[in-house]
DNA sequence: TCGATAATTGAATATTTTTTCAACTGTTCA
DNA sequence: TGAACAGTTGAAAAAATATTCAATTATCGA
């Protein structure tokens, strides 16, 4: 490898970054959870609810809400016998604007 | 489904818009293509340059830049034999310092 | 022209990820 | 107490994705 590139390969960041770095947008990258994460811009729901507005079963969702918890992008709140579920952090919402100025820019 | 639940599926973006966003995130969320993004953040490259950053196949990496070329997150112009890649878009660089921002948030 | 190099492509394999299904925990309330 | 409901979990099946390998295209320079 020529001196350039080894200059190069030594200024990214640290692989353990990268990979927390994808892991952040592969979370994003479902459509099933980039649904939930759009329901909760409008407000905390409840599992049931969730997949009633997804249509989806409540053990699909209850699944991707783990991811979403694991990434801290969502919390739940145990309420009684109900879980209510709530966006954890406002770079959910930036992260995903920004998303869309992408996808808007390329028409 | 209740009344609020209705109301609140209608807000939701219509799926096609949901597809597209997932896929753009989707696309950062691979290490391989995280680490193709990362190195072009210093400077334009080539495939075989790329690769040997990365320590990969030069086949592995120009499928990874044909799904970043689909995004339109980086873009490739001929030089005589070699493809010279480019970020397409400052939206890329934008997408991940807010995702690193997050991620350190988490310390 | 021929050989070497850069890159792309398609198909097969390998790997990862999502969904389903059934079982289980915890809570409510009759 | 026990029946019904909300949610979670683990394992298996289904689906999507990444990597490898071999073949192919295109360009350069001897």
């Amino acid at each position: 490898m020529n001196e350039r590139n080894e200059t190069l390969r030594r200024q990214l960041p640290d692989d353990e970054v990268i990979y927390e770095l994808a892991n952040l947008f592969k979370v994003f990258g479902d459509p099933t959870r980039a649904k939930i994460l759009g329901c909760l811009q409008f407000g905390d729901l409840y599992v049931y609810e969730i997949a009633e507005i997804l249509g989806m079963s409540v053990s699909a969702v209850s699944h991707q809400l783990r991811v979403l918890r694991g990434a801290k992008l969502v919390k739940g709140t145990k309420m009684g016998k109900e879980v209510r579920y709530a966006l954890d952090d406002d770079h959910v919402t930036k992260i995903m604007e920004y998303g869309l100025t992408h996808i808007n820019e390329d028409r």
